[in-house]
Parts: structure tokens; C-alpha cells; sequence
DNA sequence: TTGCGTGCAAAGGTTTTGCATGGCA
DNA sequence: TGCCATGCAAAACCTTTGCACGCAA
């Protein structure tokens, strides 16, 4: 359910988005924020507003490690234009997460799509393995 | 590390791989699996011998999902032989998993690999997309 | 006997839910 | 006013850790 009433928290988090830019968060990042503003900010709020803007799609969230928790994303409105050919690569050695852009992502998309009736999700999907400094050793 | 000794535990495990065959399972299956057969097996131990196993590479550990629990496959020793080109892919409307043996996806590893220095780890990684039936829709 | 395996209980962490209060329109 | 948002507390979950006991070699 998408939201409906401009709330403070809701422009609060906003302000944050500016702040941070297209970085990577979790929810107890925003939380360790607001905190350290004065403006405390409950986590069960910002799990309920993060949930909202995912559902009106100007929030990306990934699950990037079952351990650990969910990474969200602000996308904004360009979600069609820089984040179309964007996927992650996470090292399983070193924990780094790896932005990649590149349009060959669409052959794998067209392969699973034709070959295997599968209707790939690059924004959700993650690829793990080895970053050039892991693979070395 | 490896396991060492021949427990009860261990052989009780391996004959669940035998019933189960090469499917999925949770530590949940594996505990309830247990208890309706009236043979306790402590949760504790079964995380405790699947992560002897993973070391092992007898068994695989997925990451399904984030919020649900992690997911094991006995894959004996074919590791090398029906598994190599075996990938995930996760519907996210129903959760249906699909198993996916290609070998045209070898290409988006040395895709990766060869352009973005990154070495995939196709055993770890799961697409998260749509299946033929929720796509439909 | 030595050291690993076991399993209960407890703790760790993230996420969800119940419920009363507060705020937006 | 009516409904949604908030946030605290508590619960729900999965997973890990501590510790005493049991078992394999």
C-alpha cells in the first residue's frame, strides 16, 4: 500500500536520501542517523515508510545476505534511466558490494526470458562470487 | 572445518539425503523430519553438520531468501557433474523455486569474469524475477 | 583418555505485530 | 471527524553461542 499523508517522517527520510545521495542504507543506518541528529526516528516507522516507497517503486531494496539485514536504495524517478542496467555483485570473502552497469545484462535477461520463461528482476537479483582482490589469493 | 567422527547424527542425515533425494531443505524440514520419526535430532547439531558438510562440498547452502530460512541441497560428489551449470531462480510473486541447468549461462560468467573481474559463484547465487504463470498476470 | 559432538537454554539480530496515542487532511 | 502514521513493547523468527554431558576413536 502506497503512502498517503506528507509525514514528517516521511520528509525527514527524504531529506536523508539527499543527504546520502544513491547510497546504500539499512534501516538501522537511517536509524543511527536520526539518532545522532536529536530527531529520533522509530525503526518500526522507518521499516513501514521504507516498505511504502518500495511499493510506489522510488525505493530499490535488496536482500543482499540472509545474515544480514535488507539493503534499501533510493532511486527516485530514475528508475527507468540509470538504474536499468545496474546490478550488484557481492564478494562472499570480503563483503564488498560491487555496483556494475552494463548493458550485456539484457542478453541474460532475453536468455532466461526465452529460453527458460523467467522474467529476470535485475533490481532484486544479486550476484555472488569473488572480487578481483579475493579471486588473487 | 570437516568432521571428524562418525556420529549417530552424521548417518542419520545421510539417510535423510537418501529419502529426500537431491531436493531442498530447510534445518526446519530436517528437525520436524525427525521428530515425526520419533528421533530427536537438536536444531544446534543440524546447523552444526550442515556447516561441516558445506565445508565438505557435499552439501550446498543457498540464501534464498532473507527472511526465510537458508536453503541446503546434498549434492554428494556430483558437484562437478550435474551441478556445475546449475543456477536458482526465485519467483517473487508465488516463491516457486526453479532449478536451471544451462549451459549458456557459462557465458554470463565469463562475462563477468572477463569484464568486470568478477569471479560468479553460480551455487550462491539466485535470480529473483517472475515465473511463466505470475508473469502472465 | 582426549577431544569432538550433542543438545538444552539463552542470547543475538532483524523484522513483524498489537495497541494506544498522535497527526494529516 | 475519520483514517492513517507513529512508536513503544512484545512477539516471532532464524541462527549462534555457552556450557555441561555424552560419545567416538
Amino acid at each position: 500500500m502506497a503512502s498517503q499523508y506528507k509525514t514528517k517522517n516521511r520528509n525527514l527520510l527524504f531529506e536523508y536520501f539527499e543527504e546520502k545521495g544513491y547510497e546504500h542504507f539499512t534501516v538501522s543506518d537511517v536509524s543511527a542517523f536520526f539518532d545522532q541528529k536529536g530527531q529520533h526516528m522509530g525503526v518500526t516507522s522507518i521499516y513501514r515508510q521504507l516498505e511504502k516507497m518500495v511499493d510506489e517503486g522510488i525505493v530499490n531494496k535488496y536482500i543482499i545476505d540472509g545474515t544480514s539485514s535488507a539493503c534499501f536504495e533510493y532511486v527516485g524517478n530514475n528508475i527507468h534511466h540509470e538504474h536499468e542496467n545496474c546490478f550488484h555483485c557481492k564478494c562472499e570473502k570480503c563483503g564488498k558490494l560491487i555496483h556494475i552497469q552494463c548493458d550485456d545484462l539484457n542478453e541474460l535477461k532475453n536468455h532466461l526470458l526465452q529460453h527458460h520463461d523467467f522474467v529476470l528482476n535485475p533490481l532484486r537479483t544479486v550476484f555472488y562470487g569473488l572480487c578481483q582482490e579475493c579471486a588473487k589469493r
